[in-house]
DNA sequence: ACAATAGTGTCTGTGAGACAGTATCGA
DNA sequence: TCGATACTGTCTCACAGACACTATTGT
């Protein structure tokens, strides 16, 4: 019934399908500010406008896989948590072809972005809230995809626990309350949110050193949590 | 680059695409009871199974008409309002093919159905929340997208104004009460919720009659809102 | 001692939850 | 008058917001 890129209905037709993509948004926090990863295109069309990395979606690969590949392919990470956004599906979305795009966005800790990396990442790296300064050079629809992801960001912030994606497993509550106030993108009273998170966290018994100044306990997710 | 169905890469080799459908969860409200319209697959496989109503996206046609197109198709409506939910893209999905689904949920009122309606709706209409007795019917991976429109319901039952769209224009606070009792699946105290909504409403100075009981103000919501 | 940041105690106002009461229809 | 449902008043308690206070490091 299906042969090699058409679709054959009953009555005997043939139709022409569209091309399937993912794409990514890949967000990390640097120098506190929410930061997304995009790269310069080197082909046509749109040549050296920044695009997110994706892949067309092979025909025995599912969606997931297809973003796994993209992933590891791009940071050479797998492991990395990821969720879908939404689907694209405007006809003229991309001038090339009828081309429907699902996008996902990841989120990593910087630490894991520049520790093992293939190549220099943080030159990739573009401040999410200040988007209007690279406007112009955004392929594609890839400005609202991004918008779309800053949103999520911000809306599951306050009812999930995406925060602990940005930090690595052993974290002080300075340090996550400041993820907080760039997720949210506001000011958060320091013993408010202590007594917000802490019932979800275990203390580690360590704590940092050499700061000039009071030392700060490090703790990690609960069990139960996460 | 793109002829009809092929894919054709740089280096000149050419890929298999997947298609694409999408399938809508038609919801409504009939006796007390959240509801959705499903189908009896005339076809292999999976014939006198339960589905879904879906289309395959046309390679010059959104997702949005294609939503359209089968909404109108299978209702006689247009002009309802729905949202995309999730897009379901696991190799082995569908039996006959490699096919991507983008599901859709509309939230129509029950008169809006039975009233313009061609064909008996009701007698495809099924209890969401009593999914079990008729689960051995649904139709290929329906089921799992079924329970996603439903926590998508319950949800945004919570922050946003779904409800409204199960109601017409002119309602009564017990009605909409009511609507938001079932689709978030708990009782509501009579005079916190009416605190709650009151703001957002309109009064229209016309009550219920005949009802053998106190009459109920009829309401409206406010312009502002919606 | 001082700068700097970590961490705590406590007051206030708002709003959800719970429940008891009053109002108004048809029969 | 009575059954039934519409609608209102008010108490309590938990919790977010706000702010002032104490604690502990390096220099």
């Amino acid at each position: 019934m299906d042969e090699a890129g058409y679709l054959k209905a009953y009555d005997g037709s043939v139709y022409e399908k569209p091309s399937v993509a993912v794409d990514i948004l890949i967000f990390t926090i640097e120098d506190n500010k929410l930061k997304i990863y995009l790269l310069e295109r080197e082909e046509m069309p749109q040549r050296g406008k920044l695009a997110l990395p994706g892949v067309i979606v092979g025909v025995r690969e599912s969606l997931d896989e297809a973003v796994e590949r993209c992933l590891l392919g791009k940071t050479g990470f797998s492991d990395i948590y990821f969720e879908q956004l939404y689907t694209w599906g405007e006809v003229d979305r991309d001038p090339r072809m009828r081309i429907i795009s699902v996008s996902y966005m990841a989120l990593v800790p910087i630490e894991t972005l520049s520790g093992k990396s293939k190549g220099d990442f943080t030159n990739w790296l573009f401040d999410v809230d200040d988007l209007e300064s690279i406007e112009e050079r955004l392929a594609f629809d890839h400005k609202r995809m991004i918008a779309c992801g800053r949103e999520r960001i911000r809306n599951k912030a306050e009812y999930t626990h995406i925060a602990f994606a940005f930090l690595p497993e052993i974290f002080t509550l300075p340090q996550l309350q400041k993820v907080y106030e760039i997720l949210l993108g506001k000011k958060l009273y320091k013993a408010n949110f202590r007594r917000k998170v802490s019932p979800m966290l275990t203390e580690t018994g360590e704590y940092t050193c050499g700061d000039s100044h009071r030392p700060s306990m490090l703790y990690r997710v609960s069990e139960n949590e996460s």
